[in-house]
DNA sequence: CGTTCGATTGAGTTATCTCAATAGGCGTGG
DNA sequence: CCACGCCTATTGAGATAACTCAATCGAACG
């Protein structure tokens, strides 16, 4: 069986590298919505490209729940930093029907000190990802709900969107309310009012896993938002390759 | 004149390494508490190493004041993520007198691909960091303000005592109440509020400047501190080095 | 056709904030 | 050496953002 393996790479990988990317990982694998992909408290025996679909990794907390530490889109390396640290996984589990391709720890490491060019990208990815984790740290600790809640919502919408434009364009939501709710340290409920608030003022529209944005500036306004911290990372080259490893 | 270079490495550096980084970077020099070493929204010119004393990175945000994004130790590294992404830096200034050693970025990045060996180590360190982060955003979006803060006292106890054996024992304790209130997304009459509350449940004792521990058991229950995510990291090596760079 | 899950609404509770005021410590300048 | 001013810690009191509990409703699903 033969499937595509897209790749967001911030660089032109040379072709040497691809191909040792792509034999160090092992077949992609399919799960479906809701998956488990890693279990909380595992150690770490592998990275994951996320080849297609949304995964998100959590926490979690006695008895506070869940909370989400990170959205995995396509192109996505997840768990770089938990390889290198040595520390035990955060959970990970399909939020859209998900393709992901493991790369074994030793092969990863491995794969670091033969291909410089590929680590310095792996680096660089893991540089993105906490440029977006302070992203969230700022607005769990010092945004309102309401504009929280904007501001995340304005992030998927940039991730998410190839197209660099935008305006009262729609995109799906792969989100429901109880995953905002993880997401953006609330609850619920507080979570389902803040949405009609969002659409109460006429910025967004949200409705069966589709969001359309109605008025792109107020968003931006309201979220606090500066899209300059995802920018020099989304997708600046989009590398496809067919793939048959042993 | 001189002065000793501490870094704490995870492994041994090579000799030739360690000279590479030496001479990397411009000469140490010396901040008075208060002082700001980055000025928020610069582009990213210089990654820093803290050879002594406490730092403290910050975001600020419209009219919510700031929030710190992360505490930098003696031996720590801040700004590689910066650099590597191209965005422009987070706030920086001294919570304590603080000695800094800058490497510019072209060094850095010079560095990185001349010495594989310590590429690595600093990668290292970014993963460290970025547990770190992913605790406080744990910590933000998910614990309530008293075991966020009590938290924050096990990471600042861990991460300062070199000493492994954490008893009834005292430690400097760099940070005053307002700038708590920056690091914990609270206000400082809640965090007043809440330190009196430790203090009265025999947990801690906080006065001028000093941190005693009076309950590690009870504090670290009462934070559901797990200090493994500190552990691989702890200044498995201490280098010092004299230097005179050009 | 019953069950489950997500969205929604109501109502009361509480954690945390804001505003305001006081008091102590410390540095600076007269 | 004293007086002033600023910063930090502390306290009180009222305001509010966000939470919890609980119930309803519709859609998806088996």
């Amino acid at each position: 069986m033969r499937f595509e393996d897209k790749l967001a790479a911030y660089e032109i990988l040379s072709d040497e590298a691809r191909h040792a990317l792509i034999c160090a990982s092992r077949p992609a694998r399919m799960f479906s919505k809701g998956a488990t992909l890693q279990i909380e408290g595992d150690p770490a025996v592998a990275a994951s490209l996320v080849v297609d679909g949304l995964a998100r990794s959590y926490r979690s907390v006695l008895g506070a729940g869940q909370q989400m530490l990170a959205l995995h889109f396509a192109g996505d390396v997840v768990g770089l930093s938990t390889i290198l640290s040595g520390h035990l996984v955060c959970g990970l589990t399909a939020l859209t029907p998900v393709t992901i391709a493991q790369i074994p720890k030793d092969a990863l490491l491995a794969l670091i000190e033969e291909q410089p060019q590929l680590g310095r990208l792996l680096w660089r990815d893991m540089a993105r990802d906490a440029l977006i984790a302070q992203e969230w740290l700022v607005g769990l600790g010092r945004r309102a709900a309401y504009a929280r809640t904007a501001h995340l919502i304005c992030e998927i919408f940039v991730r998410q969107s190839t197209a660099k434009v935008i305006t009262g364009a729609a995109c799906p939501f792969p989100l429901n309310q109880p995953e905002l709710a993880d997401a953006l340290g609330l609850s619920v409920v507080h979570v389902n009012r803040v949405l009609q608030r969002l659409r109460g003022e006429g910025l967004i529209s949200l409705f069966s896993g589709t969001l359309t944005i109605r008025d792109w500036e107020g968003l931006v306004a309201v979220a606090g938002f500066d899209p300059a911290y995802l920018a020099p990372f989304c997708n600046v080259l989009t590398v496809s390759a067919s793939q048959e490893p042993a």
